[in-house]
DNA sequence: TCACAAACCCTTTTT
DNA sequence: GGGTTTGTGA
């Protein structure tokens, strides 16, 4: 080890460790929030190159995000001083693309095969349950798909699931099969369906995975506690036993275990790729010490935790402030003061981030703010690729780069509206169906035999898209886009529309012309258009550079992840929001929201602020509510609790209308009671929680389903 | 086929 | 409460 070393320079001594580890090590690098970790990561990629003369194409990193990759680029390029194009950085979902438009014909898929987005994944698993009378109020479209999705994320196929007597997944197996077969036939291939895809490309080609594994001397992977069985099975295909892995993660930060990632992978790595070294980054570069000592003894009361914990030598700073609010409002207008407070104290509205367990609770912090003429931005919603308008013109683009592309088909062959309903529409399925052709092309053919009315319209849709084909053949892309944006019509319509008062859809329309310039196509295996189109896919938000940055930055916990703030508003810590009213029955569940109290804590540098309402309009709802349980496992000694002399509790309950708190019917309201409802039918009571009007009961019904009701809702008949 | 009203849902969301 | 989707009547 030489210290002397530029790329070791300015590392703390557990980081040098890391990334100067013998080049023949599998290493687990536990890295806490704030110690340093994409640094460990992207200079021991440097070191290796650098130091240890691997070459650029025997290195494999992978991220989660777009973001993480492209930062890891830019950093590599910087330290390298060269440009990196072709080195294998990337998300998962990027490099299992890459691999198979470079190997298509191994994965049994076409050259243009196209990549669906949760929303058309969503349409097309609709559309097929309608045509194979699956009823949607039994088999909800949204958890079919969650279904096949997290089997994919398991690596299972239909016919790996045995459904057993559950009638729920038999049928969703069912369906998966259809949803598979439709995605074949049609080069369909869905976020999961690129992992499990490449992963059986590997494990079909002998050749294919040995070239992989000999290639790929040093497999880096970031965040993975993140990491899903497949991704966790992807990597270890690679490992050949003589290339090596170096991971970087924290298994406290895992907070998308709902999504099928496994903290337990992290565990695993100890056997399957023995012998392993693991270092602890707990040197925290953050936060004050005051937050840290209150991160880690909440995060201590979750158990099987490989255990870390952060300390810093720079100093205790501020206590916590917890504010106890009236209600959403209040506290949002306690948040807006302490704002102003920071800012004419000298802080940046940029400095000062709220966060919350949910998108709805965004709401009231908008209100004040607004009221009070603060500047904010609020992350989150859609993002850009996903917006109606954008897809809109991007569809546009795809259906005249291929046209044997139905999905693209079927979202503007009526929109704008043209008077193409649903009855042609059928039509034209049911003729592409038995002729085996696209819609498209089915369209064109079938025109002269449909009435009028709806002939004349596919006559003009046809003549537009051919039109459009003609006018843009030899243009470069963003004039391609330019060009569709006007002879589709879209501009024109989204100028027109009333309900975008705003006019942020035709903003976005330009914006995307923007994008299609800034557009830099690299990959020589496919063309530029197909390049873009999967961009647009893979990579659903764009960078807003020209966003100035003096907003007050409103999120949810979860899209904080790795970003940091001088001030650090948390709200709403109080049952059944934060944690959830859902994870408090499973363990599992509750250290989860635990860790996510964590992750939004140990996002502060200096000052962090806790708040909860007494009182809070949920769904059109009053719901009282306890201060959060995370709230008293935090000690005393760190927290300044505001306003426990000004507002007390025996004050706020004689304020309000004397609500009674328990219902009338408390005394009917038993588990393994007899109910019937007007849609459900019958049913047993399951559990129930709440009182007053948010009084909830879980019945099962013998039809349904088990549900939750609002009690003063439900109408339930008492038997 | 379309436009508007009623009905419905409702944690988090890297790809 | 609010945004989206479904259903109905012109």
């Amino acid at each position: 080890m030489n210290p002397d070393l530029k790329i070791l320079q300015g590392l703390n001594n557990k980081q040098l460790e890391s990334v100067s580890l013998d080049v023949n090590t599998n290493a687990l690098i536990l890295a806490g929030a704030g110690s340093g970790k994409t640094r460990v990561l992207t200079h021991r990629i440097a070191y290796l190159i650098q130091e240890k003369n691997i070459p650029l194409e025997s290195i494999l990193a992978v991220t989660f995000t777009n973001k993480a990759a492209g930062e890891m680029r830019d950093r590599l390029s910087l330290i390298l001083r060269r440009p990196i194009p072709n080195m294998w950085v990337g998300t998962f979902h990027g490099l299992a693309h890459r691999l198979l438009r470079l190997h298509h014909d191994k994965a049994n898929l076409s050259a243009q095969f196209q990549i669906l987005d949760s929303q058309d994944q969503f349409r097309i698993i609709k559309r097929l349950m309608k045509e194979n009378q699956v009823d949607e109020s039994k088999y909800p479209v949204k958890q079919i798909q969650w279904f096949i999705n997290s089997q994919k994320d398991e690596g299972l196929r239909p016919q790996d699931i045995d459904p057993g007597y559950n009638f729920f997944i038999k049928k969703s197996v069912e369906i998966y099969t259809l949803y598979e077969a439709h995605c074949q036939r049609n080069d369909l291939i869905d976020f999961a369906e690129l992992l499990l895809r490449s992963y059986e490309l590997l494990k079909n080609n002998e050749d294919l995975l040995n070239h992989f594994k000999s290639r790929f001397s040093h497999i880096l992977i970031d965040e993975f506690q993140d990491t899903n069985k497949i991704q966790y099975n992807w990597i270890k295909q690679l490992y050949s036993g003589s290339n090596h892995l170096f991971c970087v993660g924290d298994d406290d930060q895992s907070i998308y275990g709902w999504r099928g990632a496994r903290v337990e992978n992290i565990q695993k790595l100890e056997t399957d790729f023995n012998p392993l070294k693991t270092i602890r980054l707990e040197q925290n570069y953050r936060s004050t010490g005051t937050i840290l000592s209150a991160s880690n003894q909440l995060i201590s009361n979750n158990t099987d935790r490989l255990g870390k914990s952060l300390w810093t030598d720079s100093g205790d700073g501020e206590m916590i402030d917890v504010y106890e609010a009236r209600d959403e409002i209040n506290e949002a207008e306690y948040v807006t003061s302490k704002i102003k407070a920071l800012v004419s104290a000298d802080a940046n509205y940029s400095d000062c981030a709220i966060l919350y367990r949910s998108n709805a609770q965004s709401r009231a912090f908008e209100e004040v703010l607004i009221k009070h003429n603060l500047p904010y931005v609020i992350y989150g919603g859609l993002r850009f690729f996903e917006r109606a308008e954008i897809k809109d013109a991007m569809c546009y683009l795809r259906l005249s780069h291929a046209k044997n592309d139905d999905v693209a088909f079927e979202r503007i062959v009526n929109f704008p509206p043209r008077g193409i309903g649903n009855s042609t529409l059928q039509k034209i399925r049911e003729y592409a169906q038995q002729n085996l052709t696209s819609l498209y092309i089915a369209a064109k053919e079938i025109q002269p035999d449909l009435s009028t009315r709806a002939s004349n319209s596919i006559k003009s849709f046809v003549e537009q898209m051919e039109s459009i084909d003609d006018a843009i053949k030899h243009l470069n892309l963003s004039e391609k886009v330019a060009k569709i944006l006007t002879l589709s019509g879209l501009m024109n319509y989204y100028e027109n529309d009333k309900s975008d008062k705003a006019g942020s859809k035709k903003d976005n329309l330009e914006e995307l012309i923007a994008a299609a310039k800034n557009y830099l196509h690299e990959d020589e295996e496919i063309d530029e258009i197909t390049g873009f189109i999967s961009l647009a896919t893979l990579e659903s938000s764009v960078e807003s550079n020209h966003n100035p940055q003096q907003n007050i930055q409103l999120m949810t916990i979860h899209s904080a992840k790795g970003l940091e703030f001088e001030n650090v508003f948390l709200v709403g810590m109080e049952e059944d929001l934060f944690p959830t009213n859902r994870s408090k029955e499973e363990s599992h569940l509750l250290s989860e929201e635990r860790r996510l109290c964590y992750v939004g804590m140990t996002r502060a540098r200096k000052k962090l602020t806790l708040t909860h309402a007494i009182k809070r309009f949920i769904h059109g709802q009053s719901i009282y509510a306890y201060p959060s349980r995370f709230l008293s496992e935090i000690p005393d000694q760190h927290l300044n609790w505001i306003n426990e002399n000004q507002h007390s509790l025996q004050s706020q309950f004689s304020n309000s209308p004397a609500k009674s708190i328990v219902p009338e019917s408390t005394s009917q309201l038993a588990i393994g009671a007899s109910v019937r409802h007007a849609k459900f039918g019958m049913g047993t009571i399951t559990n129930f929680e709440g009182s007053g009007d948010s009084q909830r009961v879980q019945v099962n019904f013998q039809s349904a389903g088990s549900k939750w009701l609002i009690l003063s809702y439900a109408n339930l008949d008492f038997i």
